[in-house]
DNA sequence: GATTGTTTTATAATCATTCTCATCTGATAA
DNA sequence: TTATCAGATGAGAATGATTATAAAACAATC
């Protein structure tokens, strides 16, 4: 098992990103956050550990990160970024109102029925799905 | 086949709301664009029937309008809103990262097994399914 | 047709995000 | 190890989408 650090070296590496200290702290806050989180919230986290950082080198890297597919962005109508650090394959089920994001697990689509209506040269080598309905709390109102 | 103004007024009979003539014209715009258009989009297909409106009256509407389910919110990882009056049960194929989106056909989801998966009280009765990928232009580069 | 509550307009305000630029730092070669 | 320099950072200004505000106009009900 890794270290953190040093899986973010390798990451850097195979990626050509200088390893900063700033953007091996913005990742680690991102890992280890384990959900779905926004610029604001790593910025805080990131804080702790160097509290001279800027939100600028949080947007930057974050935006950096998701170019290079360090980690994916997971913003299904909600009017701020979020980001997923977890980059195995797993869904999304998305509330239509409230916007929030929860994983959901499970074989749920015929990836062989749907490639056949993919339009030419569509690229779904890391798929990710979203579900969208209403969670309880908005589904009861 | 009703008019699309006489849709309008049933459904703004249903949903207990003014029939305004800007309201009216917003609707007829979104349901006219046939796509997923932005705003700003739909403000300049009104202005040119109302060319006093004001771009909050439209941003109002639209809100409206999503709220009581007229139409559908469609902003997978874009950064500004998008609409989509097309309420027939169809799903979305969306570029990571140009974030175009476009419709796809076809029945590649199982939603038995789905529901097994779905939390406690998650209603799922108008769903819509965005899958993520590369289009063809940047799945290029 | 008068009344009442809602909608519209114009504009100001807000909020997330990006830009600018001076300063600093990591990576490379001497 | 040190010098060099492209690229990264920090502070704050700028941008752009969206929302709030308040006065005037309007739709619905009586």
């Amino acid at each position: 098992m890794r270290l953190p650090h040093e899986q973010f070296r390798e990451l850097a590496a195979k990626h050509g990103l200088a390893v900063t200290h700033q953007r091996q702290v913005v990742y680690e806050a991102v890992v280890a956050s384990h959900g779905h989180h926004s610029p604001e919230d790593i910025y805080a986290a990131v804080r702790r550990r160097i509290p001279s950082v800027s939100l600028a080198t949080v947007y930057n890297n974050l935006r950096l990160f998701i170019e290079c597919g360090l980690l994916r962005e997971v913003t299904p109508h909600a009017t701020t970024l979020r980001v997923d650090g977890n980059l195995k394959p797993h869904h999304h089920l998305v509330c239509s109102r409230c916007k929030s994001v929860q994983d959901i697990e499970g074989e749920f689509i015929d990836f062989k029925r749907l490639s056949r209506h993919l339009p030419d040269g569509f690229d779904l080598t890391q798929p990710l799905v979203e579900v969208f309905g209403l969670c309880r709390r908005c589904a009861k109102k």
